[in-house]
RNA sequence: GGUCCGGUAGUUCAGUUGGUUAGAAUGCCAGCCUGUCACGCUGGAGGUCAGGGGUUCGAGCCCCCUUCGGAUCGCCA
């Protein structure tokens, strides 16, 4: 049965007693990680999140009824030890044990908790379904591995408090039921009990009450920020997430970005020690796209893209002619060596694997020692041949892909293609860091579904200065004052300069499409504030979560968040989202009518 | 919304061409054991083969539907 403290006090955590303590008296607290009854001995491995401390009960010398009480426990009991720390003789220090050269000699024990016999076992080489690790999340989180990433995403955000608070950042909280946003992504929604037929949203990010906060005269913000998005999950998406969300008043671009490069650098050396080369590189978004097809490069290996469309518009193969004739291009990535390294049935794979991003397959062509092997070759001329080599510089032993087709495709598909094979050739240097900012992103990009320009970034993003004159003759020329910080080719962090003036705000609202009364409806207290005083004033935002999975080198995100939704956004262990009471709908003002 | 993968003791898995009473390891329970640390030895309990339907003399295995979980495309200003 529970038995209670009773004045009784922890002295230790369970992996810190050292030579210090050795023959003193030392009080433990935790749960039993194992247990090895000899007969007359029992020994208990006892954890808390520190790690573990052997205790050994020895019945030839301990109470009887504490040896007794030590006899029934099992895994997972709570138990509080008092007893002597001694240093283990040589011939039975445990060199895997982070305590192996001590252990506790137990004099008295209290059971403070029983435990049923946990569904999974408490350990980091843990094989089990994620489905049952998510059912007993906290059980799961009892294990070393998820203690430590915790403990690590505390850090992390301990650190970033720490860093801008030290620039002169002021933490501010901003609401989380706050005003349901047309653009961007599907919102959380609250209903509202007073005022019956309305409702709040979640944030999807702090970013206008940011914002309202520099014309506030805050002049620099920091949140730790929950956002909330419903859209469809991913292995790296949540449906609810934390931003490190950020502000500052009277800058540019380089002003922003310097302070960020000082937080990454500060972020890494202090949680892994690993130094980062400052200034970070840059890259604009077009170079991104036409050398690596994605706007958040991962520039550990090569790999890059070449447009070969000029070289290829007389050839005789209709489906490259035929994307450059409707504003699309053919490109290739060459892989060393890889004539040799890739066989048939993986280049076959690779090309059903671009097919996933629309493309509607993969040309190959083989640098082979007896000649070039390629389905391709016969609808080019060796003149053709020679120049595509030429640009691409291969050599004999390569293999080139190509895909042509529209440019999103194009860069969709071969993108993740040279992501692909560097994986399946090991081609990514691991232990690196690869940092970088992707700028000059464009302002607007065009939505096919709804015919209109929509915004790339969000609709407070500022144009650049030299490309205003664009922004009602070729808006999808223009690009934004904006920039995304990109490590190992994850996205870790984007923004953007604000438009700080209304009669620009305005334009880019008719730009976007909207009505002067419809952005009226939906942000006329933001349009109504930017006439009373707005400094010039930009900021950026981290995914916390992006952040600790990269520095922690996991890929799930749910390993790095204590309580995660699964793909369809419910929670196996509270089984949220879940019926309400009639009375609740009612109060409200209710029904529920769903759709078959 | 689409595509693909998976669900068999508490857990991880095996299960032959569709054929008797569905196995192993580990965990659990009981007994023995004074130096274990993946303790050891002996014995025992433990199954809605995800659910429903179909084919068949016979289904864990084949077919259909449902459900749960994962990866991914669309989506994610």
């Amino acid at each position: 049965m529970a038995e209670l403290l009773q004045g009784w006090k922890r002295t230790h955590y369970c992996a810190e007693p050292a030579q210090e303590s050795v023959g003193k008296e030392v009080l433990l607290m935790g749960w039993v990680d194992s247990w090895r009854n000899l007969g007359s001995l029992i020994f208990i491995g006892l954890r808390d999140r520190t790690g573990v401390m052997q205790v050994v009960f020895d019945e030839s010398t301990i109470d009887k009824k504490v040896f007794e009480l030590a006899e029934t426990l099992r895994s997972e009991y709570v138990i509080a030890v008092k007893g002597k720390l001694l240093e283990r003789t040589p011939n039975m220090v445990n060199e895997n044990m982070k305590t192996g050269k001590y252990e506790l000699v137990a004099t008295e024990l209290k059971v403070l908790n029983e435990s049923q016999t946990p569904p999974i076992y408490i350990t980091d080489d843990l094989n089990v379904q994620e489905q049952i690790r998510l059912k007993y999340r906290y059980l799961d989180l009892r294990r070393p591995c998820m203690q430590n990433i915790l403990m690590l995403r505390s850090k992390i955000a301990q650190i970033a408090r720490n860093y801008f608070t030290n620039n002169g950042f002021v933490e501010i909280e901003t609401p989380m039921l706050t005003k349901s946003t047309p653009e961007g992504a599907r919102d959380y929604l609250v209903p509202s009990r007073v005022h019956q037929g309305t409702f709040y949203a979640l944030p999807q990010s702090p970013q206008q009450f940011k914002q309202l906060l520099m014309l506030a005269g805050y002049d620099r913000y920091i949140q730790i920020a929950r956002c909330f998005r419903d859209e469809d999950l991913r292995a790296d998406r949540q449906p609810e997430f934390t931003q490190i969300d950020l502000e500052m008043s009277f800058v540019e671009e380089e002003d922003v970005m310097r302070v960020n490069e000082g937080f990454i650098a500060k972020l890494l050396k202090d949680t892994l020690d690993y130094d980062v080369q400052l200034p970070l590189r840059r890259i604009t978004w077009q170079d991104a796209m036409d050398r690596y097809g994605s706007d958040k490069p991962d520039t550990r290996f090569g790999l890059e893209l070449v447009n070969i469309s000029d070289l290829v518009a007389d050839c005789g193969f209709k489906v490259f002619t035929g994307a450059l004739e409707m504003g699309g291009s053919v490109r290739l990535i060459k892989v060393d060596g890889g004539a040799s390294k890739l066989t048939r049935k993986e280049i076959d794979a690779l090309g059903e694997f671009v097919k996933t991003y629309k493309a509607k397959g993969l040309a190959w062509m083989k640098l082979n020692p007896d000649g070039i092997q390629s389905p391709i070759a016969k609808f080019l001329t060796e003149e053709q041949m020679n120049a595509i080599i030429a640009r691409a510089e291969a050599k004999e032993g390569d293999i080139l892909f190509f895909v042509a087709d529209k440019n999103d495709v194009v860069y969709a598909s071969l993108g993740a293609l040279r992501l692909e094979i560097a994986k399946k050739l090991d081609l990514i240097d691991k232990s690196k860091f690869d940092l970088l900012w992707v700028v000059d992103f464009p302002l607007l990009e065009w939505n096919e579904d709804e015919n209109r320009y929509q915004a790339m970034h969000h609709p407070f993003t500022s144009p650049k200065d030299e490309d205003l004159d664009m922004l009602e003759t070729e808006p999808g020329k223009v690009r934004a004052k904006a920039y995304d910080m990109v490590m190992n080719g994850n996205e870790i962090g984007g923004g953007s300069i604000r438009i700080h003036s209304s009669e620009l705000q305005e334009r880019m609202f008719k730009a976007l499409g909207f009505t002067k009364e419809s952005a009226w409806a939906r942000f006329g207290y933001l349009l109504e504030a930017f006439k009373y005083g707005t400094p010039p004033h930009g900021g950026l935002a981290y995914g916390l979560d992006r952040l600790v999975m990269l520095i922690a080198g996991t890929n799930n995100i749910r390993d790095v968040i204590a309580f995660p939704k699964v793909q369809n956004a419910s929670c196996l262990m509270t089984e949220a989202p879940s019926e309400v009471d009639e009375k609740q709908l009612k109060e409200l003002g209710i029904k529920i009518d769903i759709q078959e």
